[in-house]
DNA sequence: CGGTTATTTGAAATACGTCAATTCAAGTGG
DNA sequence: CCACTTGAATTGACGTATTTCAAATAACCG
């Protein structure tokens, strides 16, 4: 299998975002923010996460950052990523994106390597996350585990809409849906706008509809005036009609479940 | 919430398929052999999985076993369940089948409990699996913990293989590959027919299709003498024609995966 | 500016869902 | 043993959501 990214002209991704490629412990802020969302950091593991810069690599948009079937814990410091499967007839299904911040080619079980790519979709930079996890894998009390035990639960909970998204939803129900959980994965909970740069083609793999008509779902949507997408960028206009698009109010354990 | 299993006629699930409730030590072969498939136990460690039968429960079909954001891990030791959510107009996404000797309500990620309920779908006999995860936690190189790990791993695997079934496989492929997946998982690779008490509606939310279709589909593979699913038994006539009708050759990492 | 990749649109085909009824299989109580 | 009941499987007719094919336009890049 030939490493496509590295002679491949970048695909053109629409829009104002340009990974920074921020200089030293500025790329480790995502990253570090996450890890500390859950647990409290020492300033002992902070200084071992810093110690994984020098491991840092870029990437151009389409390399495989990981193969299918490979093992590797990975770090995406900055740009994003997709987590995937190709068929043979070149079907593809995005199982999750990857974030700045979040990590990869890492399961807590180790006995089976995950049969997914992970594929960057931008420009990103990676580090190694193998020393971090080997140290990290004494304590299993430790903050940067907890951490990562919690960026991995929060994979799994994503996982579990994705399947509702694809089994259960209509289009435009599943594209409501997956800019809302953009939106808050972004940090833009808030906000009316937050960086989206997916193309619509990366868009349909995720959601499993067609380009053609995921394009035009997204008119749809921008007719109504719910959200816009333009260049790279999610315009929420109005975000409690998205989430009623979105069919959001999952409910657990209805007295009806079975039957 | 009402548990509806109590009080509810048990529903008929056709087919020769009743679970034995066999007693003592000869209920949990299922587990110990899928326990043990990855490491040897100890004696001390098959000595704790059998200080578990005491907590041995048993519930009818439709028994809400495990409620959608709760914990509390558990065995299934007879019978068949499944993991699912509910939408609040009823539409359900099955998102995994439970086979006996395999757990549920239990992640490695203990922070964020599952959004998931777990609801028999036929008779089944389960065991409060607590005990054992508390002994087992100490030395997470134990054969008790290895095989839990790996048990779950396959579970992750199943979840990626369902995400392309929904996603990007038609109605017809989703169904061969459904039911290979289930050949594969009774134990029965190489058999031609083995147990498959699921009802059509339970398929259909398996698969994202309504009963009607999933019907349809299955009438066309009995035509076409693939597969017959009757009285809770599937027996497939021509393995190799199912699996190019799955479409299963999933390949990895190709080199346009990404454009 | 030319070349390339993304987005957008139209028209036609098809896969799949819904509605409504019928048949079938398996209890259950008399 | 037999109506009777109930849930499951099956079928037909029809509507709609989504895909496919093909082409045009628009955005971006060097």
């Amino acid at each position: 299998v030939v490493d496509v990214a590295e002679t491949r002209p970048s695909p053109r991704l629409s829009g104002p975002f340009r990974p920074s490629f921020a200089d030293g412990a500025a790329a480790l802020a995502p990253l570090l923010r996450r890890l500390a969302a859950f647990a409290e950091l020492t300033p002992a593991e902070t200084g071992h996460v810093q110690g994984l810069l020098a491991r840092r690599r870029r990437w151009r948009p389409g390399a495989v950052l990981l193969a299918e079937g490979a093992a590797g814990a990975q770090f995406l410091l900055s740009g994003w990523a997709c987590s995937q499967r190709v068929l043979s007839d070149g079907r593809r299904q995005i199982f999750d994106l990857v974030l700045a911040g979040e990590g990869f080619g890492w399961s807590p079980f180790a006995e089976i390597p995950a049969q997914q790519a992970v594929v960057a979709l931008t420009s990103v930079e990676t580090i190694d996350a193998g020393p971090l996890l080997a140290a990290a894998g004494e304590g299993s009390q430790s903050g940067v585990w907890r951490g990562l035990r919690a960026l991995a639960g929060e994979a799994e909970a994503r996982r579990l809409d994705h399947m509702i998204r694809l089994g259960r939803l209509t289009a435009s129900e599943r594209v409501a849906h997956f800019i809302l959980e953009m939106q808050r994965r972004t940090g833009a909970a808030d906000a009316r706008s937050f960086p989206l740069p997916l193309t619509q083609e990366t868009m349909a793999d995720v959601l499993g509809l067609s380009v053609v008509h995921l394009n035009r779902v997204l008119r749809q949507l921008r007719a109504d005036r719910l959200v816009e997408l333009r260049r790279g960028m999610a315009l929420v206009s109005d975000a409690r009609a998205l989430a009623a698009a979105a069919f959001l109010p999952a409910v657990g354990d209805r007295a009806h479940a079975f039957r």
